[in-house]
DNA sequence: CCAAAAGTGTTCCGTCTACACCCATGG
DNA sequence: CCATGGGTGTAGACGGAACACTTTTGG
């Protein structure tokens, strides 16, 4: 293969995980202690290096299927970061990807073999180098994007209610909505619709099921 | 120094600057003809390697100040860039940052000292790689931003007209906007503020000049 | 005196917000 | 029968959109 950037230096390029679920009315991360040095112990996202056959986004991919069995889900970039002393071992650059999935469909003794945990976003323990910085600007593009694209569906099963759903919105808006308004704002959307199935889980009465019913475009 | 990731591949990591301007009211962008293989001759947006002394955010600055001889200016990463065979020549991972500037500021023998031209944004030609993605994608960002951050400002100088500032707004949103409306929105925007200065270059009654009043906040 | 750009208000309509009660059911 | 969560409508406030004419002055 010609050269023409030899001159130049390289670097170790990894991605970042920033995975979302939604559980018992809360929204949480998936984050894990370090299992290697530096930094052994400390709580961190997961991530994996740059493979040389794969793209950013494949390796993104990638290091979701091994962490959490799936390989579908919702995957946003969410930046590069590249400060000199970003990770405490050697120079660093990486590429932040956020996820969001639904916990039931997260393969759970992957979980254990990770070394993983769910932990609700207002309850995080300090991070692993920038990885804290990586997780305000995730949210922050999850919050102006809520209402612009249809995210909040790849936090819940296929079939929900609306209540999940708000409680979905919610949580990543970190404030309450009014029933009446919430309900109505989404009978207005086109890409939801309502099916002939109740749930009885969370209620007596039981809540109609909702679902998607159109391919979502980026 | 202690080697962690040894076992990992390292890349060439470059930055690609997407400089706009608004320049006979038209949004523009600051681009060349390649000067070096591969893709000699091709037009490129301007860009460089990161050094190992630099994060991602100082080598963009030091790419742009070679290009525009400006030092301070607006700047936003759009985003990492990673595909296998985004560069013809090698594998390059590149990060890419929109900068916008005032054409004025512009050193003017620095442009053809690099060999770069402003072209407006309706008329751009094929660019090398992807460079017509990142383009695309600062673009989208510009317009998701401009109702919800002072952008425009730094297209323009440090007096400028409403008409002028319109104008941006017109160009970035690529729609027209009524004069009536637009300026009662602009009255309520506390960082502006009119100054007794009359701009007499455009117009024979002469327009009022204004001006940013606070330091903007990112 | 006229061409060219600056400047200025009002009305209408649609959207968002606030707000409280009845329903269905399992235990 | 009652506790629990599901489900519904209306009125007022607010903000955005449509719309046309007068002013100033250099040439």
């Amino acid at each position: 293969m010609t050269r023409y950037y030899s001159e130049h230096s390289q670097y170790f390029v990894s991605v970042d995980c920033i995975v979302f679920g939604f559980d018992e009315g809360k929204l949480k991360l998936l984050i894990g202690k370090r299992q290697m040095d530096p930094g052994r112990g400390e709580w961190s996202l997961y991530g994996g290096f740059v493979g040389e056959n794969e793209s950013l986004e494949d390796a993104a991919h990638r290091t979701l299927l091994q962490l959490t069995g799936l390989k579908e889900m919702y995957l946003k970039q969410v930046g590069a970061f590249g400060a000199i002393d970003r990770d405490p071992g050697e120079r660093v650059i990486s590429v932040a990807y956020c996820a969001l999935i639904n916990v039931k469909d997260y393969n759970r003794h992957l979980q254990e073999e990770h070394g993983v945990e769910w932990v609700a976003i207002n309850d995080l323990p300090p991070l692993y180098g920038d990885h804290q910085v990586m997780v305000e600007k995730a949210i922050g593009i999850l919050r102006r994007r809520i209402d612009t694209e249809p995210l909040s569906f790849n936090l819940l099963p296929s079939l929900f209610t609306l209540t999940q759903l708000q409680q979905v919105y919610e949580a990543i808006l970190d404030e309450s909505i009014d029933k009446r308004n919430f309900r109505k704002r989404m009978k207005l959307l086109d890409f939801i619709e309502k099916t002939e199935l109740v749930d009885k889980q969370s209620s007596k009465r039981g809540a109609a099921l909702y679902r998607l019913n159109k391919k979502v475009k980026e």
